[in-house]
DNA sequence: ACAAAAGAATTACACTTGTAATCATAAATG
DNA sequence: CATTTATGATTACAAGTGTAATTCTTTTGT
């Protein structure tokens, strides 16, 4: 998936379990899943081989059973989602989401300090670069 | 759309078109649209359609026209949206985002400022208020 | 060795989505 | 008034999605 294929909710939260530690069996896969979702496992291995058709995850055979692994990184895809979505609803632009968190009380303090941290090690990665 | 029916990709633009200024006739969307995709008339009318049918959208007859208005609000929208992203990502917290944002060079002085001023409203808005 | 079990592959099926074309109807025009 | 025209309504149709069931193929237990 060089980050050019859709991959769907559902998708998603089975590549998730599988971020979660890889590589990993469809079942061990289908457990994980199963302390939230009830899934069937059927469903599951639908899932991961529509992720295989992708090209978000592979596999190799260990004997009968297919140890699975992702094909892209959790950041590198949740970042390209991101800026899909600021791009699509906010001209590319952070900080009215953000806004928009802050209006609906949806930050807490601690959000606030990482905020900070966040915009702390910016300031010192860009001392006096101009305007970028 | 009491915010719980989702709306496409495609539709979604379509309602942006029409939050730029309502209300608004089919052929308006269609004109204002036409400045950067090429979507066949009909096209806009079937996603117009959808979107009331959703109920995201509505209208009032003048004459043989139809004028739509949206029934949700832009912000209330993309506020949805974000959140929903901010949930399924990164467990309902906006700084990873931001951090990956950062480390990817998306951040420019300006995102900078805005998201100090927004840090600095909502400290202004929570003196001393504990850890809410 | 044969039957049962475990996995993967294939098939299913309704609903959504992108992208229109066709149909029906009212309004305007010659 | 009859016909073109503009609009909205209905229908189309392939691809993607959620959610499995069925089938095929190895192991494994008896």
């Amino acid at each position: 998936m060089e980050s050019n294929v859709d991959i769907s909710n559902a998708e998603f939260e089975v590549l998730d379990a599988l971020w979660q530690q890889y590589p990993a069996t469809a079942n061990e896969i289908v457990e994980r899943l199963n302390q939230g979702k009830q899934w069937h496992d059927k469903t599951v291995k639908t899932l991961l081989n529509r992720l295989v058709k992708k090209e978000a995850i592979s596999f190799e055979k260990e004997q009968r059973r297919y140890l699975y692994f992702p094909l892209v990184e959790r950041e590198a895809y949740t970042q390209y989602e991101s800026q899909s979505l600021i791009e699509r609803m906010f001209s590319g632009r952070v900080s009215p989401l953000i806004a928009g968190f802050a209006k609906n009380k949806n930050l807490q303090k601690d959000d606030i300090e990482e905020l900070k941290q966040i915009i702390s090690s910016w300031e010192h990665e860009n001392i006096g670069e101009g305007d970028d």
